[in-house]
DNA sequence: TAGTTTTTGCAACATTGTTGCATTTGTTGC
DNA sequence: GCAACAAATGCAACAATGTTGCAAAAACTA
């Protein structure tokens, strides 16, 4: 599905910063920074990157996938909506290229997770990314 | 054992706000922000604070144990040094009191954890703490 | 295409992170 | 306790990000 048809989808308007932004992390295998993002996508007012994304998290067509040192990484976000995410990844920030990649997880470690009380619950962890552990 | 101890021991000069910080953070039942600290040891300059905060996580006396929204939330470590974390524990956020508790993880999650091929792995999760599930 | 609603871009300000530098403080040897 | 040295503090200054208000522009609807 391509982004105008996602936009269209949650009756959000098709403006052309959300499509570049949807676009951008559709494309990209790993998630983007708030930095990355800005520098990319420079013809838009930094604002307005700050605002679609605010709004393309809400309605759930994208996720903050990782946090660090005041820097944010978003990620296309797939069968996820605005209260339910799809946690069945954690988030691995390569020490090797600074990308933030999702990685699945065991049915094991799935199991275990299922059985805690809590919510919203969120795995991090650095290491070497699926493009850098084979390069 | 005291803060200026625990100072002494690593050859940290035991200045005021260390022992302040240190004295806190093993008081706080919860990891407490740098917005919070900032307001309770107001009589220090807020950079002096950061250099503090940085020293001490240098030092593996406390760790960030959370970082949300660009807020980031402190810990006193135990059985921590600069280079390896005790990570058998996750970090609750919770959604009444919005303080930050470390929580025991099962043996079967540890296992689980101790099988993926990567370092510094964190879990960080939303519910009631244990003051606000019980009141 | 005209009218309505939403979004954008800009100004403005708050918070946090960060560095340089002079002053103050902690520590050590006498 | 005091002098001397090293380290830490406090302040200025600046960068990046987060956040709101508002007028202009763009997207949608009839």
């Amino acid at each position: 599905m391509t982004s105008e048809e996602t936009l269209e989808q949650f009756n959000l308007r098709k403006t052309k910063i959300r499509i570049a932004v949807l676009d951008s992390l559709s494309q990209s295998a790993v998630a983007q920074s708030y930095s990355t993002m800005q520098n990319a996508l420079h013809e838009f007012d930094r604002i307005t990157l700050y605002r679609t994304l605010l709004t393309l998290t809400e309605y759930g067509l994208i996720h903050k996938a990782y946090e660090e040192n005041g820097e944010s990484f978003y990620a296309r976000c797939f069968g996820c909506t605005g209260q339910l995410h799809n946690h069945e990844h954690l988030h691995l920030k390569c020490s090797s290229c600074g990308g933030v990649e999702c990685v699945e997880i065991s049915d094991q470690l799935k199991s275990s997770l299922a059985q805690l009380p809590f919510q919203e619950i969120n795995i991090s962890a650095k290491g070497a990314c699926k493009a850098c552990a084979s390069a």
